[in-house]
DNA sequence: GCTTCTTGACTTGCATGCAAGTATACAATA
DNA sequence: TATTGTATACTTGCATGCAAGTCAAGAAGC
């Protein structure tokens, strides 16, 4: 009589070789340690990662399914430009996903419950560490919890295909942002902005709320030039 | 003196192994040939596509990714469940995105552009082809019109990562559409729908065009239930 | 000098073999 | 009978070897 259900060893902790060099390179890929427009090698990678061929293709075929990696036939490959066009492409799914799980959020919102609670309490400590962050100019922290606070906003959502693409898109914009790792200048503005957005949401205002995130969102228009004419090896197009 | 660049062999009919079996495989998947839940194996699927495990385990890498396919580890491979949640999960991005690509073509309009003129001749003619495929009952033309004009509109809006993410989102919604194939019993009100879609773009009115996508894209929402007890095998959860 | 051809040093594409994990049937045991 | 152990017939994970495509440099021909 087994009632009781055992649930599998859960063998998180055992990846294949080609998922960890998926991770690897996909991470030094958005990190820049692979540059846009790199050539790239799989016996390279293979040496790098120590390992053979087979997971590395197997890797790199999903990188290049998301346009991380460009594959040539029989020549090699390069990691992918940053293409200006992408970007703008990949920032405007976001945002209409991100406004779309945001409106769905306000609209179940309810202060009674526990989860939204547990939520609304867990953003507002996110907010004091990213003050803090910007109070002590560690970007890096700031971004961190940046990522934190919309990803938890995305959660709330419950739609997992949708976070799914929405980090997928992230990949294109963090690439630029990493460019513009020093600049904190309007890090101050952002993370108002983030308060702003929580008070919103708690006062289940769904205009205000959505008007508050596309505005938000749309920030990450305007550097790009620059970056560009500072970067322009790693630009295509 | 090369001033003329040939352009390239665009070896578009040289497909690698890889590709084809990807493409098969996918393509069995959402025509039910595979069926939801069935097991698969990387030896099977390469006897059936005459080639060897090592194409075939990149292409089933990809579905994975994709959730078209789910990898047991040392046990197999089966097709992934038709799952109510994941259904619905991707018609919501689906609608979302739909809707912030026609807002894009909506308020880009311009009657006077032969862009526009263009696009709105073939989609008027494409509705007719919806009305002929309706009036002699012929599904399977409509559904490939009904997939043609959601295309052209979706295609105004320059955004082919968009594009790319809704035609993926398609994948889950075809698989529910195909198991109600014979049910005609709407498509007049959906191609009503069409008509309207149209006439609201092109008086330019954003948000009576948006009302009706929206409304439109909800019809998915309703078979779900009856096909899930006519089905029972091919759903979890 | 300017083409055209040949060669060879690369690359990826793919087939294959072996190692190792997993489920199942069945014998051994309490 | 119910439980445990074990052999075995699967599966995928990965390393490796070879075939074939691609590019670039230099030889040969004009």
């Amino acid at each position: 009589m087994n009632e009781i259900k055992i649930s599998p060893p859960l063998h998180e902790g055992k990846k294949t070789l080609a998922e960890q060099a998926y991770e690897s390179i996909r991470e030094a890929i958005l990190t820049l340690h692979l540059e846009p427009g790199q050539d790239i090698y799989e016996s390279e990678l293979a040496n790098m990662l120590n390992m053979s061929r087979t997971p590395i293709r197997e890797a790199v075929r999903l990188l290049a399914m998301e346009d991380l990696i460009e594959i040539l036939p029989q020549r090699g490959m390069k990691v992918t430009h940053i293409s200006e066009s992408k970007v703008e492409e990949t920032r405007f799914v976001r945002e209409v996903l991100e406004i779309g799980a945001l409106r769905k959020v306000v609209e179940h919102w309810d202060e009674d419950k526990p989860v939204y609670q547990v939520l609304h309490r867990e953003l507002q400590l996110n907010l004091e560490t990213q003050w803090q962050a910007q109070a002590e100019e560690d970007f890096a922290a700031f971004l961190r919890a940046d990522e934190v606070f919309h990803r938890q906003l995305l959660h709330a959502s419950g739609n997992m295909t949708l976070i799914s693409i929405v980090t997928k898109m992230r990949y294109h914009l963090n690439r630029v942002r990493m460019l513009t790792l020093n600049e904190l200048k309007n890090t101050e503005e952002l993370i108002r902005e983030h308060g702003e957005l929580l008070a919103a949401i708690q006062s289940g205002d769904t205009a205000a709320a959505t008007d508050i995130l596309t505005q938000h969102l749309r920030r990450l228009k305007v550097d790009i030039d620059a970056v560009k004419q500072q970067y322009p090896s790693y630009f295509s197009g």
